[in-house]
DNA sequence: CTGAAAGCGCTTACAG
DNA sequence: CTGAAAGCGCTTACAG
């Protein structure tokens, strides 16, 4: 690999000019940056990335901390992330943490060993003493998006999950439901508790609170399903509705009633949550209240941007998520 | 960020040995080490990889080049590559294409910049300029998963796709279907080619050649609706079995029979590929072909490490596929 | 506008 | 077993 010494020789110019022609070519005569140019091509000279981070004392590298990475509800967010990263010369450093701390810990280590630069912080279940002590010092460019911890108060960028909850409830009650049963992710996840209390709002509100019940899953199939037999083949009154934390969840509620042999949405009413691309080709298709993934990770990264120079950027942001009314909803038939 | 000097100077010793103690710690005495580390300890020192990554040249990272990051089926892959990954010092960045010819070749700009030390391939859709060029060169780890190219040969993990093809299409004659179609993925894949050779081998073994019928989609729900809506409202004689290459595909089938009116496995057998989370949730469950998908991962991350250390390993391996028969397939009911 | 020189933090052949 | 020294490839304040 020719080096800079080599592109120098043949520009017949010292390093440095070279480095100059590249970081700030504004400061380079024109004539020099041209041979600097054709010497770059001649001898096909790209940097040394190592090297200029080393000597720049960073990395030019931005980790986003998923829960889990075969969700699909966080491939568009990245890909929000990617675009506006990229553009800013940065690149992105998937970390599954798979729930398990130690590779949380792992990829927060990468910060001090100078391997990246800044965290994007997209699930609440890591070590929250790794998170504290990080938000203490002060170079350690740390935001979140979707979720959230209670009680550190950290940069976000997020939807209004009580009001998203109230939303899909709202809705609910409208079509004649009152049976409404919440089928919640982890009960210890904010984002969670945000909407279970737009739930239990949402029914105070309509004078329903007796009916408030809300089963605990952890965001996939499986959990749906599970959850879904249990709500619905209870000896007590059967919900007439579910509002479900996630699309996979819902989609696992479908084959729970499917199973029982209770149609939907003549006989119960699902509503899933984030509008994954299944939630258009499962049967019925669903009623799901959509995030704007995309300009979730455009806006943390740029959030993040904004930090990593030394800005003051505005730390919250909520964006607006919208209720998506298809077929697994509707007014209950006799 | 203290330093290996700050180390030293605790330690009471050079820097060199601390680099020893760290990297060979056999060489040192036992005295020596045991102080080494309490300095290390004292003073909160982790090594600054960039620039150890410059001084070894090497990255410890390795790409992993993605077609979707959106389609799950690549998620346990990941999980299987990173497993092996971590466990020798290595780091996956997983680079994900957006079927953006510029996206993989900035990937590939990685490795002669030195951010990486090889790549493992997981689609062939890239320019094969790009790989042609890059298999030349003697110091390029490049290893392929799952996808391959048919006039490229790179180290490969693959299962037998043929096989798998002729395993579907054999099971559904002999659930007495004559008029099997298949849904393909793009007709340029050489995965997707492999599939439909089988296809077509199969139903010539049993004498069904003229039945043959091959639609074109790219592995996504929107494309199995489109598709399958197009094989089964034609006027010619509607197939009664659809072997679809991606699970994703197949589900949009399932969408476009209901549309239609067409019950499915009565009046249709659908069979998918991949066994994704969702298979066993949709309706009916699907019959599909199970890759080992965190094998495929570990082995062709073990493959890449191999590769690295300038061993000579078996350059191509295929692992077994198998059949898994849900509710999506059966005999014809009048 | 340009160059000589120092230095980022580490590793490793060499000498003892 | 240990240290002095050179060097990985780049950048940047300094001097001119």
């Amino acid at each position: 690999m020719p080096t800079i010494k080599d592109v120098a020789k043949a520009a017949g110019c010292s390093t440095a000019t070279v480095s100059r022609a590249l970081a700030t070519p504004e400061k380079v005569s024109d004539a020099t940056r041209k041979r600097v140019n054709q010497a770059i091509a001649q001898v096909g000279y790209s940097p040394n990335i190592a090297a200029r981070n080393l000597r720049r004392a960073e990395s030019k590298t931005i980790v986003a901390l998923l829960p889990d990475i075969s969700n699909p509800f966080f491939s568009e967010i990245i890909s929000g992330m990617e675009d506006v990263a990229h553009q800013a010369g940065y690149q992105i450093l998937i970390g599954d943490c798979e729930h398990d701390p130690a590779r949380a810990e792992a990829y927060f280590r990468l910060l001090s060993t100078n391997q990246a630069d800044g965290i994007v912080l997209l699930t609440s279940e890591i070590p929250r003493a790794l998170v504290k002590q990080a938000d203490k010092q002060a170079d350690f460019p740390l935001v979140m998006a979707c979720e959230f911890f209670s009680d550190i108060d950290l940069p976000l960028i997020a939807i209004d999950n009580h009001q998203a909850s109230c939303q899909a409830i709202d809705y609910l009650v409208s079509l004649g439901h009152q049976r409404i049963a919440t089928l919640s992710g982890p009960a210890h996840n904010p984002i969670c508790q945000e909407r279970n209390r737009g739930y239990r709002d949402t029914l105070a509100a309509h004078q329903l609170s007796s009916e408030a019940r809300i089963a605990e899953g952890n965001f996939g199939f499986r959990s749906g399903y599970q959850q879904g037999l249990a709500l619905l083949e209870g000896k007590t009154a059967r919900p007439t509705a579910i509002f479900c934390h996630s699309d996979e969840m819902a989609v696992g509620v479908l084959k729970a009633a499917r199973q029982l042999g209770i149609s939907v949405p003549d006989q119960l009413s699902v509503v899933g949550f984030d509008n994954i691309g299944l939630s258009e080709y499962c049967d019925p298709e669903l009623t799901t209240i959509s995030q704007p993934r995309n300009e979730i990770g455009q806006q943390a990264m740029q959030l993040l941007l904004h930090l990593l120079r030394g800005e003051q950027p505005i730390r919250h942001q909520t964006l607006s998520s919208h209720l998506i009314v298809r077929k697994s909803t509707g007014r209950l038939k006799p």
